[in-house]
DNA sequence: CTTTGCACCTGTTGGC
DNA sequence: TGCCAACAGGTGCAAA
């Protein structure tokens, strides 16, 4: 579910509950996530305040003077912020109860969500060293990703969506940012031009932006840390549109499989 | 090093 | 109406 928008809005919803609260103890009811959830995690969380929360790509980050929590919402994870007696469900795996009574919940059915902990600030954590630029930053400009693509025979679609060229550009937004720079998700990156990369550049930060400001894109199950859901579902320019006119042209919207994900383009917009 | 395919897991959906 | 295969927002890792 939660590509960058998701998390980052999931962010900015509980962020504010959060910041210089402290942990009043960690229920773990199920251990078993991506990784097992470790017990340094409970130790370093249970009685410190919580300094800040951020996020790098996807993660989200509880900084802590101890260390740092690391959250990944996988496929199907949300967050919520709930009255600490609030009854638990079947997929609710992990709480952090704060001295606020309320407590901070993740959910997630699938399970490849994640809940790790580091010493230090996070980023020198071995998932996040080796990650790319921030899609919204002015790192991530048309050289970077015209050096990236270089000599790559790769698909631009797989190629944007590997976190080590550029983080938070999931299946749904490279999609849609593909269609606003006009050009086929099965392109190999390595023929695409400087002008058309600087297009693509604009069209991720463009589509990231925008569905950020819409609290991200619904689809089945997401809701933010306010419990709400997002709206930019019904801006989706391709997704999931199999069969419908494109917006701009008219002309039918195909679905192909690329790298084993569903894509979607506009075969006369889309080159 | 690059690329491909799989694995993890549960819930929902669509076609018959 | 009911069943079951196909598919779903991510991403680390093994193998080619």
């Amino acid at each position: 579910m939660p590509e960058l928008p998701e998390v980052e809005t999931t962010r900015r919803g509980i962020a504010p509950h959060l910041t210089g609260r402290r942990v009043r103890a960690v229920v773990v009811r199920e251990p078993r996530l991506r990784w097992p959830v470790p017990a340094a995690l409970v130790e370093g969380l249970t009685g410190t305040r919580i300094e800040a929360v951020e996020r790098r790509a996807k993660y989200l980050l509880l900084r802590t003077a101890r260390g740092t929590a690391l959250l990944h919402l996988g496929m199907s994870g949300s967050l919520r912020l709930l009255k600490a007696d609030t009854p638990a469900g079947k997929h609710d795996h992990l709480d952090l109860v704060l001295d606020t009574g309320h407590c901070l919940r993740l959910t997630d059915p699938r399970r490849f969500g994640a809940a790790l902990w580091c010493e230090g600030d996070g980023h020198d954590h071995a998932l996040l060293s080796g990650l790319g630029p921030e899609p919204l930053s002015d790192a991530f400009d048309a050289d970077h990703l015209h050096t990236a693509m270089h000599g790559r025979k790769l698909a631009v679609k797989a190629l944007i969506m590997d976190a080590h060229v550029v983080v938070g550009v999931g299946n749904i937004y490279a999609s849609e940012s593909l269609f606003l720079a006009g050009i086929h998700p099965q392109r190999a990156a390595g023929r695409i031009g400087r002008a058309r990369c600087e297009r693509l550049v604009q069209a991720i930060k463009q589509v990231l932006t925008e569905a950020i400001a819409a609290g991200g894109t619904t689809l089945r199950d997401f809701v933010g840390g306010d419990g709400k859901p997002g709206y930019f579902a019904q801006e989706l320019r391709v997704y999931g549109r199999t069969g419908e006119p494109c917006r701009a042209c008219g002309t039918p919207i195909r679905q192909i499989t690329t790298g084993q994900r569903s894509t979607y383009y506009c075969p006369r917009c889309q080159r």
